[in-house]
RNA sequence: GCCGCGGUAGUAUAGCCCGGCUAUUAUGCGGGCCUGUCGAGCCCGUGACCCGGGUUCAAAUCCCGGCCGCGGCGCCA
């Protein structure tokens, strides 16, 4: 769209547009100065274009401008589009007026341009900054695209978009604990899961989706875990765990199918090939992962969790990226799993693992009501706690079944990042609540 | 939370083991030269040893504590 600010996008400046007055804005990215020639790389939104600035063809508020802009500054360029081989992609502009809009300070904080690294955590500080380098623009244009994909695949599937309070009112679950708040002068929490409102929408709409953000106030302090993160969460009636396994595998590969035939230069600014998909992906029951893993000799029994360590072994052995475990001990899982009929010891569950890291999670789902209330008794849990939900297994909850996927683990997947932190736009973690 | 490693200019680093010399290099920033650069080049300059305590004639360097970071693990509906 045309403003008053610009009328053509820095990407969009082809040889086509030569002879072209144009108007464009955006960030100083570079600035190459050999004397009689200034060559000023400008950055947008959509990518970069050269202007060049000839001492002996401007006028002297022309000069003046471009000697006194720094690096980042914000800047708006009428010019005249000029083809020429010597330019980057064979175009560039030359200004007619040069205005600077917004001067940055110097030095900055953080190299944008690409040419010196830095720390993770000093790129967090300076988030602002990190994210207008090139490499974090294609890990957020890929995740933007990854949920495009996701929204329509599960749409396309049947499924409706909902929201679930994010402000609940009992610290019921065991386990993970949970942000405070205080509402109205009363004690609530922050939802660490819609997962007992997902199952509650799911037995009006029949199959639903959440995209939303979760918080748990875990002492978790890895590459892999976050307070706040954003959750993709489905809950489909008459479906089991095998039907959802099905529609995230279809999710997963279509999310990389498109990423891989749509966001070719992102890829490529990262440098990376996203793992195939190949439908169905390897499933292996968790009695037989443990069987494989007691084989190489590590200390793991029946009931054990599968931790970082052994989810590695598993990936090299299995020769694969991505794989599920299926059918864990259910004494393991939550309340709310639905063990096998055939055998309670194990249920109907399953993770989605790429390499060592637990992308998503899901179930089938318990969907009788004394089966519920034993559930929660067997793992020591409070029955009265849960009252709001139990109720509706009075009216008709039908069988269910869906998952929980990591965003921003299956955001390091599709960009070959290393930690959840750094493909969060403003992570919030044990120690960091700013910016 | 535990174990291991680390903290040096705005940024990223060398030096630390084996204490003493003008604390290295790149990038940025300032100045100079340069009209086709595209990580521009060349010359000059600028700027730093996390905090506290200890050992020592002398500490960036050795020791102790703290804070912070990174990796692994744990915790984790």
């Amino acid at each position: 769209m045309e403003t008053k600010f610009k009328n053509v996008r820095c990407k969009d400046i082809t040889p086509s547009l030569k002879g072209k007055i144009i108007t464009i804005s955006g960030w100083v990215h570079q600035i190459r100065d050999l004397g009689g020639k200034k060559f000023i790389v400008l950055r947008d939104g959509s990518g970069i274009v050269q202007v060049t600035v000839s001492k002996n063809e401007v006028s002297r508020e022309i000069l003046d401008a471009v000697e006194s802009a720094t690096l980042e500054s914000v800047v708006q360029i009428r010019g005249v589009v000029k083809e020429d081989p010597r330019a980057p992609r064979g175009v560039e502009v030359a200004p007619i007026e040069f205005k600077i809009i917004n001067l940055a300070r110097k030095p900055l904080p953080l190299d944008v341009s690409g040419k010196v690294s830095a720390d993770t955590d000093t790129r967090l500080r300076e988030r602002v900054l990190d994210l207008r380098r090139a490499e974090m623009m294609s890990v957020v244009r890929i995740g933007d695209k990854a949920l495009k994909v996701i929204r329509e695949a599960l749409r396309a599937e049947g499924f409706i978009e909902v929201f679930t309070p994010k402000i609940i009112a009992t610290a019921t679950e065991g386990g993970a604990s949970l942000f405070p708040v205080i509402y109205f002068g009363r004690e609530a929490f922050l939802a660490q899961s819609p997962q007992l409102y997902k199952e509650l929408l799911a037995a009006s709409f029949e199959r639903v989706f959440e995209i939303a953000p979760a918080w748990r106030a875990e002492e978790s302090d890895t590459p892999y875990h976050l307070a706040e993160f954003i959750s993709v969460d489905i809950e489909a009636a008459f479906m089991d765990y095998e039907d959802v396994m099905k529609i995230l595998e279809k999710v997963v590969y279509e999310v990389v199918r498109t990423i891989r035939d749509e966001n070719i230069d992102d890829l490529r600014t990262l440098n990376y090939d996203p793992p195939e998909v190949p439908l169905p992906l390897p499933r292996i029951r968790y009695v037989e992962a443990i069987r494989i893993l007691q084989e190489r000799g590590m200390n793991v029994k029946f009931g054990d969790d599968i931790g970082t360590p052994e989810q590695r072994v598993l990936a090299s052995v299995l020769n694969t990226q991505l794989y599920f475990i299926t059918e864990f001990p259910t004494r393991i899982r939550a309340f709310y799993t639905k063990p096998k009929d055939e055998d309670s010891e194990v249920s109907e569950s399953f993770d989605l693992v790429w390499k060592f890291l637990e992308l998503a999670s899901g179930s089938s789902r318990i969907y009788e009501k004394d089966q519920l209330i034993e559930a929660l008794k067997s793992r020591g849990m409070n029955v009265e706690n849960f009252q709001f939900f139990i109720k509706w297994f009075d009216y008709g909850i039908p069988p269910h079944a869906g998952w929980g996927l990591g965003f921003a683990r299956f955001l390091m997947m599709l960009t070959n990042r290393g930690s959840v932190k750094e493909v969060t736009l403003f992570p919030r973690d044990k120690k960091r609540l700013t910016p």
